[in-house]
DNA sequence: AGCGATTTGTACGTATGTATG
DNA sequence: CCATACATACGTACAAATCGC
């Protein structure tokens, strides 16, 4: 019952003039994301946010149905709503992400650092989105989710993200400071609705045995 | 008026238990991939389909959203909805494509053959979608792209695809009769509306100097 | 500019089906 | 068999964007 709180507190947003839904659907967020609620864990029925806060329950399950359709939650009947498991949600900091050898997905931070290799990465946007993410904490810029961010902090979703792959013998450059010889080079364009550039990024990657996972579903 | 009566012809499946909006869903699937209905064209509102065929109002628009989420579909409050532009259902040849030095697209077919290099790929799917495959000119097949196959001859539109790349030193396989040995190995799972699978696909690729280009736009 | 009519978007309340435990 | 909880479905109401008059 206090998890209900727990989405009572985040709830509001002054004179949001957002649909209920997507209220109710953020504050459920906002408890996933930050840790509050961690995988696993039991959300309230519909029935009981319906009768604990006031909205109907073809709302709470339009709110908990974009939960289940963007792999925070999963839901199954006669047993609940459950935080679906950490590897499917949205912290993915990607656009694309390496798999592990039983198909569950390898996690990786901007910053990285991989037990297994390193990857070095190359931030390029315009002033107007950088200065605010530079006046973030260090450690969150560096092992969050660029996607993410954007979204939370600046309400800038990313909604098409175009990516290239090259296999070629990039020279060991001294000045990505890489032990290793990127094997893979990735760049990655991402826009906004109005199609518009916000961010552009460069990945280098080191010979390895992953299998790195695009998918066509666009996934915050 | 009559556009409903395309959707009425092809709703039935006898003794479904699919849910009536997957039902009413896939029908116009069905109206759309098959040509029927052309980009662009207005699809009959909300409430002529509820009070037409025997669909409530929510029914109707959990069809719809879901046509919209896959991008079969847009809508705007006051004008009306409409089957999407061409442009966003596809026609290229890849899930991915490379670039040439200038940006253009370089057209890859299953069979290929590039000057540059040769690419050896795998299809696999099941018999009910390969039987029909067959049976067309072999030519068809082979230099045409399965998407635009089975969205043509099937009815059977793709709306979401997830890859993985490896980097991997595969060997130089006698069984996959390359020259050369490949440097990236991509392999392709596409999904229906529903989320079968479809189809499973596998590209070997020798070392090349050209970047492959992956989006998240999913175009038809 | 205003004013309806149309059409999608959101929201409510209710009822019933179905898998789980 | 029963209680729980999600899944589907219905009918209704109103808000908001669009278009034509």
């Amino acid at each position: 019952m206090e998890m209900i709180e727990a989405i009572e507190a985040r709830l509001v947003e002054p004179s949001s003039d957002a649909p209920k839904y997507v209220v109710l659907r953020d504050a459920i967020v906002g408890a996933i994301s930050s840790g509050d609620w961690i995988p696993g864990m039991r959300l309230p029925t519909e029935a009981e946010l319906a009768q604990t806060l006031p909205y109907s329950l073809g709302t709470v399950q339009k709110a908990y149905g974009e939960l289940v359709r963007n792999g925070l939650v999963v839901r199954s009947r006669g047993r609940g709503s459950f935080v679906a498991s950490t590897q499917r949600q949205m912290a993915d900091p990607w656009h694309c992400r390496f798999l592990a050898d039983d198909g569950t997905i390898l996690p990786i931070y901007p910053r990285l650092i991989g037990r297994e290799f390193d990857i070095v990465s190359r931030f390029y946007t315009s002033n107007a989105i950088a200065k605010p993410l530079v006046r973030l904490p260090r450690d969150k810029v560096e092992t969050a989710n660029f996607k993410a961010i954007l979204l939370q902090e600046l309400g800038m979703p990313i909604v098409r993200v175009t990516q290239t792959v090259e296999s070629a013998n990039a020279p060991a450059s001294r000045e990505l400071q890489m032990k290793e010889r990127p094997r893979l080079v990735i760049k990655a364009t991402a826009y906004t609705i109005g199609g518009d550039t916000v961010y552009f990024q460069e990945f280098y990657i080191p010979a390895n045995q992953r299998r790195l996972l695009f998918d066509s579903e666009l996934k915050y």
